[in-house]
RNA sequence: GUGGGAUUAGCGUAGUUGGUUAACGCGUCAGUUUGUGGCACUGAAGACCGACGGUUCGAAUCCGUCAUUCCACCCCA
């Protein structure tokens, strides 16, 4: 295949006929975050290197060897948002928005792009449905934003996705863990595979949860972070996990899950599941009481999560979870000569006005073809008009179910009626 | 970045000791005597066999490199 005619790898198209998928998901995220208070905030797809650089983290792999950085013709260095967290932030600083009242709530769906090595459910561009709520320190937030996502995988069907919460503490408590896990792990040095020997001295958090068998039976030895939680961090904990447990919602306590961006503390969730391969994160998120500091704001206390549209998509699908499709052709108007082409024209303006799907032919095919295409699009409803429908001016709308016809009149109330018809038709399939 | 599998028309496949015009199903388009779809039938379009190089009289079939994709590591949504 030719160049020009091929996508960049590590990324996807969505056709035509798949994006009602992706519209059935986002609706729910919208409708369902707008439940919870959030509002949409938009922010560019490029933002100043510097900013994933502080926000994200200088010793994260995301920035380090992720990032699709260049310099613009003015000489400044630019990147592709690799997550959506340091943008919202970057704009509720600069707008300062803790002026219109706290907490700040916004949710946002961007496309995120990162250098790695695709593989399913992990592309070059992929796309995020994100939470953000600033200036609040208070653990009812924390179980907020994970009742929210809860709601949002409820709603989606989704089925063997759990939830696995963990906190990592403040800076503090996390400094004494991290001594005491390098001290842990040093007795067994040479136990320890390669990766995870690098992992001692550049990302304690890491070693726990390494896959290699025997790495991980050290872990289970290994000092637990919930044991090292400072009084504050610890009573927050409890706290979210109080107000998850009156909400009802269910969650195991995995202390080794650490999150790979450095904003993160206190309490960090995933949900996760098995059915779409070793990329089996969904969601993911926390808290980030430090980001807006370290992007040069005052305290304020932060948290969020973001989703990934394509893994959930893809659990959608290993689940054979139904999305219903409304873009079915509601009326399909077949015509032969000039004059019926015009007529059709007339009455498919008046129908759309009812909100309904309706076409007609814009190949210059013959009857029968046409009826072949209004059968294969799906059309609930065909008619056909000629010279003698435009003489009597009535004509027959055919089911093209039952192949029921029902004769109307081709005047100003042809599309009430078939709308009318189209409704009631509807409703006794419900029944 | 590391390791392993795959790569034949839009999609799914056949082609397995290298040998004349690369096959089939689905799909697409057009017809089946001219005013009606789903079935059936007829016909057509559509592939330089992922790309490039090599071995050979001759390669979709053998070898190499690259690309893409999948799986795992790594990392994360």
């Amino acid at each position: 295949m030719a160049l020009i005619a091929r996508k960049i790898k590590g990324t996807e198209d969505v056709l035509p006929k798949q994006s009602y998928r992706w519209q059935f998901v986002e609706n729910i995220m919208r409708e369902e975050s707008r439940n919870y208070g959030f509002r949409e905030i938009r922010t560019p797809v490029f933002e100043h290197t510097e900013l994933f650089a502080r926000g994200v983290g200088q010793t994260t792999d995301v920035v380090q060897k992720e990032m699709y950085t260049f310099d613009t013709k003015g000489g400044e260095s630019v990147t592709l948002r690799p997550e959506g967290t340091a943008g919202a932030a970057r704009a509720v600083l600069e707008h300062a928005l803790e002026n219109e009242g706290l907490p700040i709530k916004a949710s946002y769906f961007v496309s995120c792009y990162r250098y790695e090595k695709p593989q399913a459910g992990r592309l070059r561009e992929f796309h995020q449905f994100g939470i953000e709520e600033y200036g609040t320190q208070a653990p009812a937030a924390d179980a907020e934003i994970i009742c929210l996502a809860q709601s949002v995988l409820d709603r989606l069907g989704l089925s063997q996705v759990h939830l696995e919460i963990n906190s990592i503490g403040c800076p503090e408590c996390r400094a004494k863990y991290n001594e005491a896990l390098c001290e842990y792990y040093s007795q067994y040095r040479d136990r320890l595979c390669p990766t995870c020997l690098t992992r001692l001295e550049k990302n304690p958090l890491r070693l726990l949860d390494c896959k290699s068998p025997e790495d991980h039976k050290l872990a289970e030895g290994a000092p637990k972070i919930t044991d090292y939680l400072c009084t504050e961090c610890e009573t927050h904990f409890a706290e979210v996990k109080k107000y998850l447990d009156a909400a009802g919602v269910e969650y195991t306590v995995n202390p080794y899950i650490v999150r790979g961006l450095d904003y993160y503390t206190k309490t960090v969730f995933e949900f996760v599941t098995d059915c779409i391969g070793a990329q089996g994160t969904v969601c993911g998120g926390g808290r980030y009481d430090g980001l807006i500091e370290e992007l040069g704001g005052k305290h304020m206390p932060s948290l969020g999560f973001a989703m990934g549209m394509e893994r959930l998509l893809m659990v959608m699908d290993a689940q054979k979870i139904e999305i219903p499709d409304n873009d079915k052709t509601a009326l399909y108007i077949a015509t032969m000569g000039d004059a019926a082409k015009a007529k059709a024209f007339e009455l498919l303006r008046r129908v759309r006005e009812f909100g309904l799907i309706a076409e007609t032919d814009v190949v210059g095919r013959g009857l029968r073809a046409q009826m072949k295409y209004a059968d294969k699009i799906g059309a609930k409803y065909s008619m056909v008009i000629g010279d003698n429908e435009i003489e009597q001016n009535t004509a027959k709308v055919k089911n093209m179910d039952s192949g029921e016809q029902t004769e109307l009149a081709l005047d100003e109330s042809f599309a009430e009626k078939f709308s009318v018809l189209e409704l009631t038709d509807n409703s006794s399939f419900e029944i």
